[in-house]
DNA sequence: CCTTAACCCGAGTGATTTGATCGGGATTGG
DNA sequence: CCAATCCCGATCAAATCACTCGGGTTAAGG
């Protein structure tokens, strides 16, 4: 496991896009905005995890990303994993016997438990836990007006438009999916 | 925190130096062969090392190094950090309204945290513990001949020699709660 | 002394990765 | 149709990685 820049962008998107999905598929722009990141950057970020299944893409107007499956069910570890390909860390490419035919090199085993010991700790964080980490902050979550495309379209009559920053928890468990 | 091949590296040679330094300084020369790790990279690696005291090193013939502290008091986050140099993720440079004058943005804190996380978790392990675990799994550590510059000479006798690989270590539980 | 073992150090290097930009596509709502 | 949005690949400067080179300085042993 290799943890980087590119894994910590990675999450970090992840994590504005579970806060805001409930509105409706986010759009990359509005992640970049808000979080800084370079749009195309942010392409290529999506292209990996949305091939990991972490993500969901509706295109055309209105479109944007949601989460490929409940925020519970996704963990730091499957993000970085997604964005930051493993690379050899062993020097020996897996054959066996690296070490002057004395078997595997100790880089070999060492990594091999550091890596499954990183992993199992990243894995227990859930994008879900993250997300409850800065509700708890005080994050505020300013829906963008809902469109078409909102996961549960508004009830009826006239749209609540407000350009007043709403609180997730006036709206968050409303559209909530179970 | 990054986490990279160049952190596993000095893992595995801190872990190779305190399996062998009762019997007086080790030398680079003998962890490259051990680890195959070139010796000038080790070199590079062992002079942050040094500087983070967590190696003493001792000029001259039968020079070497030594840790800096008891193997207790190392950590896996101690060394990692060490060769490591921490990194600007936040894009903001610490600077405090990153996000458009609404404060600190949402990289800065989130990283933080998650960052802070995995440190408690690498500085939970320290280098004792794997040193424990190889030898719980029956390495047996080669000694080289003793030096005058030994911290302890070896008691009495002869040392054990037995033919097993000095490289291969089994971390098979290197993070294994204790 | 001298030789030699070892640490020390900075400069340089090719390969890879990072983070970004650009230019085009394809898809779809209005 | 048009515009918003995802999609994709090429390219790029800068940084980093893993390593090499070429010298030092220090100190033990003869």
């Amino acid at each position: 496991m290799r943890l980087t820049t590119k894994g910590r962008f990675a999450v970090t998107a992840m994590i504005d896009l579970a806060l805001r999905q409930d509105a409706g598929p986010v759009t990359l722009a509005a992640i970049s905005q808000r979080q800084q990141i370079s749009l195309s950057y942010l392409e290529q970020l999506f292209g990996k995890l949305r091939r990991h299944n972490l993500v969901e893409s509706t295109r055309g107007p209105g479109g944007g990303y949601t989460l490929g499956r409940k925020s519970t069910e996704i963990t730091v570890a499957d993000i970085i994993l997604s964005v930051d390909e493993p690379i050899d860390a062993t020097h020996c490419g897996g054959k066996e016997n690296c070490n002057g035919g004395e078997g595997r090199c100790m880089t070999h085993d060492l990594w091999a438990s550091l890596n499954s010991k990183m992993v199992e700790f990243l894995d227990s964080v859930s994008l879900q836990k993250l997300v409850d980490d800065q509700l708890a902050k005080g994050l505020v979550v300013e829906h963008k007006p809902s469109l078409k495309r909102a996961i549960a379209p508004m009830p009826i009559s006239q749209p609540i438009r407000v350009n007043v920053p709403n609180s997730v928890f006036d709206l968050g468990n409303m559209f909530a999916k179970s």
